[in-house]
DNA sequence: CGTATTTCCGATAAAATTGTCTTAAAACTG
DNA sequence: CAGTTTTAAGACAATTTTATCGGAAATACG
């Protein structure tokens, strides 16, 4: 798998609250059941993102979450490496140590050219960009039948 | 992380194997040695590989794995496939089942892409051309200091 | 002030992955 | 046949990831 639960759920999470916009706190016990995600996961994933940066939080009724920064400078590879840290953009696909040009492993030239391919796409996209396509509809953030789930 | 340790391990194996070239068999402890793998791990992994029919295995003295079919018919996928499981090449990103062009996540499209331009690759790479590269030089396949571990 | 809401945080548990150990079975050697 | 080498296989342990639980702290509101 290439993300981990955590950043799968970060992301999902993320791109809810992009499709929702507006700057209102949104508590996490209610993403959490939109998007049928485990609630105390869920909790600890954003306080990751509040660590990082990308979220604020706010006890309290009313309270809850939402970004911190503007959604357009948002993009999904910084949601990754907040919660997956940057491996996924920076290390050997076959978790050879300090494997560089100089010393490289044999997949070093091809995997460098789909890791780069990779981080381009999740780099370019924007939460607002996508929060614009879930509220234009036809996309989905969970696994029922559900359509947009802005 | 895009493989498993027991995909990298794998891969690692069979490429060094692919390096050695022969139709000899090679102990599994002197293949953990040299890659500087756990034995135990390694010989799991290789009875997978036996399962899957890219090797085969031979007890006893002069014993040990060798490639089953032409290293030019077995492909670094197939080899992932064969322990990992084809998930890489066919799920979703956010990991949500049934995403697809009808049902798409917003991250669906770019994801296509990148997955293919991967499976390409790994689906490309033969191990008969890495073997050969491996014995040309200059390539590793060891955390260590060593060059050409063919 | 008292109560309800909500995040924060630590403890714990369950599950999956990774790694180790031990014994059995097969095959060669002399 | 006895002894050695080597894979096969199952049990077990350690680690990491994923998930759950319970209470403490902050905030709002009446």
């Amino acid at each position: 798998m290439l993300l981990s639960k955590t950043s799968e759920y970060g992301i999902r999470a993320m791109l809810h609250l992009a499709g929702i916009g507006g700057d209102e706190y949104v508590p996490v016990k209610k993403i959490s059941q939109t998007l049928n995600i485990s609630f105390h996961f869920l909790t600890k994933i954003f306080q990751q993102l509040a660590r990082a940066g990308l979220i604020s939080s706010y006890r309290g009724p009313n309270g809850g979450v939402r970004l911190e920064i503007d959604a357009s400078k948002i993009t999904v590879k910084a949601v990754v490496v907040a919660l997956d840290g940057p491996d996924l953009f920076t290390q050997c696909v076959l978790g050879l140590p300090g494997c560089t040009e100089d010393r490289p492993c044999p997949l070093h030239s091809h995997w460098i050219t789909s890791r780069k391919e990779i981080e381009t796409m999740l780099g370019q996209k924007t939460l607002a960009e996508i929060g614009s396509d879930l509220r234009s509809g036809g996309y989905r953030l969970t696994a029922g039948a559900e359509w947009t789930d802005a």
